[in-house]
DNA sequence: ATTTTTATAGAGTGATCAGTCAGTCTTATA
DNA sequence: TATAAGACTGACTGATCACTCTATAAAAAT
């Protein structure tokens, strides 16, 4: 077995429950099943490792929208698929998404080198941009429609968490708050 | 002066800074100007501290909204009160907003009592409970309008956050983006 | 076959920190 | 004024933790 991935896999079950300083290294070297020192070798710090999961995760996600996305079709099809799959993969990843907000709000953040930032936004930016040129969306600043977008995906992914529906209901949810935000930023009469 | 109040405030500054488990309880007491044993005296353990400090903020919060509504006036005018108000607070209380948001995604946050969880929602529950009842709302869950609320609301404050405007801008945004809430949560046609 | 490099182990270490304790100072009350 | 109660102090402690170090085993390179 690759220790890495035990030690980032069991790092992450721990930080989730725990939080990050509520979890000793000695406790994710147990829980992967290694001694004491393998941490250190492949993670020189326990700092190092945190950022590291943070941004395997976002590789992760990353490369799951990539690869739901498809150039051809339209904008609005395109946007609807980020919403979803998005709030998809946050609800069957739910420790890896739950782990992206906590390392989000925690000084640790502040660890990530801009370029690994940028890179993580690049898509999304596209996305919005072809949405301000093509004059589909409202006369907004563009960051402001990005906010719009990034926040009612948060809040629709908190709520199923919330609340526990059926899988068709969810899917319904997902769909018609879909419908809404998109009249909300874009000039389209329905 | 009220050493507690000291301490409260030592800690707000120096979380914020530097997170949870980045200050150590004497650097709390130090920034207080109190002995190390004056912080125990206070706070049984660096726990309560904290979980105090979030009750305390949270109380302050909901004191102030309060001091804005007013029962007499449409559902709408409140509504807009509590999107307004709330923005505003944060951006005024930065320290204190940004803290709410990192107690909330800290294994802390299990040690606030449900009486005390509930107490802060009771007025957003009374004035949605309010809007669906009256059927001035679209005919949604409840919970989902309250979602699709807050999480605007959390997202236009980050947007002003990340993009400092001149005052006036500051307030067009906030007027500007509860329409487009108004218009997604309600039957209205404008 | 021999050397070098890499992976793994786990006991050990120095620093740090939450919380204690024994005692002093301040204030209120009798 | 005497006494009690509460506020306050800061040196101290026991535990914990991130990280190191030495040693060994496995794998790769020569």
């Amino acid at each position: 077995m690759d220790k890495e991935k035990e030690l980032l896999a069991a790092a992450l079950k721990l930080f989730v429950e725990f939080g990050f300083h509520g979890t000793p290294t000695s406790k994710i070297a147990k829980e992967a099943g290694v001694a004491n020192g393998t941490l250190f070798h492949y993670f020189k710090t326990k700092e190092e490792l945190i950022v590291k999961l943070y941004i395997r995760i976002k590789e992760e996600l990353n490369g799951h929208m990539l690869s739901k996305l498809d150039d051809q079709t339209p904008l609005e099809i395109r946007m609807k698929t980020v919403y979803e799959e998005s709030i998809q993969w946050a609800l069957v990843h739910r420790d890896e998404f739950y782990f992206i907000q906590q390392f989000h709000f925690s000084p640790h953040l502040a660890k990530v080198s801009a370029e690994d930032l940028e890179k993580q936004t690049r898509m999304h930016a596209a996305l919005l941009g072809e949405g301000v040129e093509s004059r589909i969306f409202k006369a907004l600043p563009v960051n402001l429609i990005g906010t719009l977008l990034a926040s009612q995906l948060y809040g629709v992914h908190q709520y199923l968490v919330n609340n526990d529906l059926p899988v068709s209901k969810q899917k319904e949810v997902i769909d018609e708050t879909f419908v809404l935000l998109w009249q909300m930023i874009t000039n389209i009469k329905s």
